[in-house]
DNA sequence: GTACTAATAT
DNA sequence: TATATTAGTA
């Protein structure tokens, strides 16, 4: 058994710790690079990475250092034990959420996950990026206990600003937590400190490491800010008038930096749109861009009270899901946020949608049947889009859970992968 | 000093 | 690629 505890760690935030088991080194080491580079996007936040070649030494390590680890990678291949035995004990001993890979020899690296124990049996294969989810799903896990209990053993992990920055950006939930929020100022300073990499050695200051999350524009978000866009009209569809506009629809976290970025995407795909149109007369793709009509008077726009779930507001991101080519497993997200929106509220209280991608309600105590699972349809299996390089190709093989499955008398469950071919701009073109 | 936006970085 | 940030300009 070889527990190597990375060598990067001063590079991560401080913050949660995976236990990665695999018989392969190979796969250990890409797993690895994966998981730096879901890090790296700002996708995970975790600390330390401890590698495992047996699953027998995996098992032997956990139940030795209980508390030592948040969350548990393992391979379903493994010559001493099979990893759905070792899910079912890890599972049953310790409240640990398991996220299940298989390799395969032909097509090299394939990682399939089945996650377990996060999500109350909620069995299904998962994108890479889904383990995020289940990653912060810890995280609430953990800084609830933490507010809860307040317990001297827990009081000592370092949560990691990222998922701090996550759960307290509402100012309410950052007051009732006590957790400081990160004001321009100080992220500027961050930053000039991390450029300047000849400065004296690392001051301990954990908001070091801290990246500021990014926005995603769900096609809920993105309609609301084209209404604003052409509430304004031409030359006043500016990016702090359009800010104006969306906090008046009770968008509010939205900074103007964000609308212009996103503004200048949606130009270019106007652009690009408004010269297909005027080639080959195609008003069909033209009015993807017009989705909503715009109401004439610039005042009277509605609140969309029908998004706005028992008087809600929109401060939130409206959609925990982007329909487009969203980098998460839309089944795995609209199960979860099944049935948990209402406990989510216990515990964020002013909070109840998701803010970004990887942001999602606690499902603790809520049970998934299996019926709910295999609502998926087995028959078409996309490719992921690969937010890798080529050579950390994730493939999926819609059989894969067949046998596996059937080994401890589980129900299969496929399917529920997003085409990569459309986003809220339409159809992406090749 | 603020805002806009093309260009560039991550 | 999507989004963030920078840099030049008004």
């Amino acid at each position: 058994m070889s527990i190597v505890d990375d060598n990067g760690v001063a590079e991560f935030p401080a913050g949660l710790k995976v236990l990665i088991v695999d018989d392969d080194k190979t796969c250990l080491l890409v797993l690895e690079r994966m998981l730096r580079k879901l890090l790296y996007q700002g996708m995970l936040c975790l600390s330390v990475i401890t590698k495992c070649e047996h699953g027998s030494d995996a098992l032997a390590l956990l139940r030795e250092k209980n508390n030592r680890f948040d969350i548990v990678i393992c391979d379903l291949h493994m010559p001493d034990i099979h990893g759905l035995e070792l899910i079912e004990i890890i599972v049953s001993e310790m409240d640990l959420p398991v996220v299940m890979m298989s390799s395969d020899e032909r097509q090299g690296v394939i990682m399939k996950g089945i996650v377990k124990g996060a999500c109350d049996f909620l069995v299904k294969p998962v994108r890479m990026e889904s383990i995020s989810l289940i990653w912060q799903h810890v995280v609430r896990k953990k800084i609830r206990l933490f507010a809860e209990f307040q317990q001297p053993g827990i009081d000592n992990i370092n949560f990691d600003r990222l998922s701090l920055l996550q759960l307290s950006n509402d100012a309410s939930a950052t007051a009732n937590r006590n957790i400081p929020a990160i004001d321009k100022r100080s992220l500027q300073c961050l930053k000039r400190r991390s450029e300047d990499s000849s400065n004296d050695g690392e001051s301990s200051d954990e908001a070091t490491n801290w990246k500021k999350p990014r926005v995603v524009w769900t096609q809920e978000l993105h309609e609301l800010f084209v209404t604003a866009v052409n509430q304004l009209g031409h030359g006043d569809d500016v990016p702090k008038k359009i800010l104006e506009r969306m906090q008046a629809m009770n968008v509010t976290y939205l900074t103007r930096a964000n609308i212009a970025s996103h503004l200048q995407k949606y130009r270019m795909h106007l652009q690009k749109e408004s010269a297909r149109s005027a080639g080959n007369r195609d008003l069909n793709a033209y009015q993807q861009f017009h989705p909503t009509p715009t109401p004439t008077a610039a005042s009277s726009y509605p609140l969309p009270q029908e998004n706005l779930a028992n008087g809600d507001v929109l401060s939130t991101v409206p959609s925990q899901v982007d329909r487009g080519n969203n980098i998460f497993d839309l089944n795995i997200v609209s199960q979860l946020s099944h049935g948990l929106q209402t406990d989510a509220s216990l515990y964020y209280p002013c909070r109840p949608n998701s803010l970004y991608h990887n942001d999602f309600p606690p499902s603790d105590g809520v049970v998934i049947s299996k019926e709910e699972n295999l609502q998926c349809t087995a028959g078409t299996v996309t490719e992921l889009s690969n937010p890798f390089s080529a050579a950390d190709e994730i493939i999926y093989d819609p059989s894969f859970l067949q046998e596996e499955v059937a080994l401890v008398g589980l129900q299969p469950n496929m399917g529920g992968y997003l085409p990569r071919s459309s986003n809220y701009f339409g159809l992406t073109q090749s």
